[in-house]
RNA sequence: GGCCCCUUCGUCUAAUCGGUGAGGACACCAGCCUUUCAAGCUGGCAGCAGGGGUUCAAAUCCCCUAGGGGUCACCA
């Protein structure tokens, strides 16, 4: 059996999005399954819209996911270039092949003149297709106005027969010939378009299997067509679903987030996404969900890949990032949570600091109850700043109450004798105060809790207390009297 | 519009060669646990797009209809 070498080939024209890394991972999940290549190629052949910030982007994106490659822009490889826009003559060379050999020939005709074409077609309601006028030409007025007007090369379809997509994951499927008009393979700048550019690459790469979204499945016959016009062998193909906004249509920006970067951003995790995404489309054929990378590579196949587009559901995303959230190691999730809580509290904090091991602590009682890392960090502000605001309605129902200020007071006093000022004992003591007081534990516990976090709810409140030490919790306990007038 | 692909709970999906009470997960609801909120546990709600065939037997095979998506670019 030939080589296995796959490759996600973006285009940098935007942010790698959720459809994209999901392709990239499928691609990845291939090759490491079968111990195969995985290329990445940039194609970035659309002059106008590409560039390096993208290009960048999509590069670490891929990096944030884990999807590594083995040959790419950035570490070259035997079979390079990999940017397509540095690989201009090949393309030029063989479609100048093809036009010598009668496959393909220069054409003229103006984008107003194919539009007024095409209106002409659309009214008569026929399909827009090229009439192929330019073919025609006499050798003698092509040289003539190649001089100068500026020109595309075309490829001379068949007209009759039929082009078979082999695909492994929806089986054979036919297309007649006839429904192709004379497409073009280089553009009047020069550049090659992606059926062409693709076709050539994909065989001076020795891919063997291009596996790619379904949206490039009508284009597939086109470049079968060149493929056998070039005299190459066609990879095998694999064509992996859609995946669908809520409402059915194409996943685009007024659906929220669609790109690698706004999910980092939101403080999701790489974990959850990739073990998101591999969901989307796949599923192992057991009754599990929650995979580890590793765990994905064994079970994968394109054979298991679905062919019916999938909707993308965030709920499910975010309940992985919370399962992911609380129960990845400890100082992972703090290192992928720091830059969240210095963001958003000014901290600065280094490694094997005593701040360090406090956040870390904070962490850990945090991440139970949040999904994200941003979260996270909103649900921590009691521990790094003394100002925050109250609970409108946990005042009206903790503080409006009668001797809610002596129980404070209480407990305030408990816990100024408390020593150490540890979790367990604190639960101790105030489990005593109540028995003291004659009150269930609610009647102490909700109130502190309001007035050392401003919040109803939270974290196991003794632990809460042990953290925040003694002197914090005495004063905003006072504070806390003071400020709602709690006698 | 032509061509192509697709169709199992609201969503993601499972159901080896046709025989299942059509399974799991998210979401939702309820209960348990409990100092709050989560988490966890238990239970519940909910589906084979419709119609014809083939067959002793169809979610599964065939046909038709409907619906969704893709493509028909000097974008990929």
């Amino acid at each position: 059996m030939e080589k296995i070498r796959v490759r996600f080939a973006p285009s940098p024209t935007g942010e790698l999005h959720i459809g994209g890394a999901r392709t990239a991972l499928f691609n990845w999940l291939f090759a490491r399954h079968s111990g195969g290549k995985m290329i990445l190629r940039i194609d970035d052949t659309d002059r106008q819209r590409s560039s390096q910030e993208y290009f960048s982007s999509i590069l670490e994106s891929m990096k944030w996911l884990g999807l590594t490659w083995d040959e790419g822009p950035d570490i070259g490889g035997d079979y390079g270039p990999y940017i397509q826009s540095e690989n201009l003559h090949k393309y030029r060379e063989l479609a100048e092949q093809l036009v010598r050999d009668g496959k393909a020939y220069y054409c003229f005709c103006t984008a107003e003149q194919l539009e007024a074409e095409k209106e002409k077609q659309r009214q008569k309601g026929q399909p827009p297709r090229y009439s192929g006028r330019c073919r025609l030409l006499s050798e003698e007025e092509r040289e003539r106005r190649k001089l100068n007007e500026s020109y595309v090369i075309r490829f001379i379809t068949p007209r009759e027969g039929e082009t078979v997509v082999e695909d492994i994951i929806r089986g054979r499927v036919a297309f007649e010939n006839k429904i192709f008009d004379d497409f073009i393979i280089i553009k009047s700048d020069g550049l090659p378009t992606y059926n062409f550019a693709s076709v050539i690459d994909d065989h001076n790469m020795a891919i063997s299997h291009v596996i790619r979204a379904e949206e490039h499945l009508s284009n597939t016959p086109r470049q079968i067509i060149i493929a056998h016009s070039l005299g190459f062998q066609v990879p095998l193909y694999a064509h992996v679903p859609m995946i669908l906004a809520p409402d059915h249509s194409k996943l685009s920006k007024r659906h929220g987030a669609t790109s690698v970067q706004e999910y980092r951003d939101m403080g999701i995790l790489p974990e959850a996404l990739v073990n998101y995404l591999a969901l989307l489309g796949w599923s192992p054929g057991e009754d599990k969900e929650i995979m580890d990378i590793k765990e994905i590579v064994d079970l994968f196949s394109l054979e298991r890949v679905s062919k019916n587009p999938a909707i993308y559901d965030i709920k499910k995303l975010t309940w992985l990032n919370g399962y992911y959230l609380r129960t990845l190691k400890l100082e992972k999730i703090t290192e992928r949570a720091l830059p969240f809580m210095q963001r958003k509290f000014n901290i600065n904090t280094e490694r094997n600091t005593a701040k360090y091991k406090e956040i870390e602590r904070i962490i850990d009682l945090v991440r139970d109850r949040v999904k994200t890392l941003q979260e996270m960090a909103d649900a921590s502000n009691y521990f790094f700043e003394d100002d925050f605001q109250y609970d409108e309605k946990g005042v009206k129902k903790h503080f409006r109450k009668e001797g809610v200020g002596e129980v404070l007071t209480e407990v305030s006093h408990v816990l100024q004798r408390v020593e150490p000022f540890e979790a367990e004992k604190i639960r101790d003591e105030l489990h005593d105060l109540g028995r003291k007081l004659n009150v269930s534990l609610s009647r102490i516990n909700l109130p502190t809790r309001l007035a050392l976090t401003g919040r109803t709810m939270g974290p196991e409140l003794f632990d809460i207390i042990s953290l925040l030490g003694k002197d914090r919790v005495i004063n905003r306990l006072k504070k806390a009297r003071e400020l709602f007038e709690l006698s």
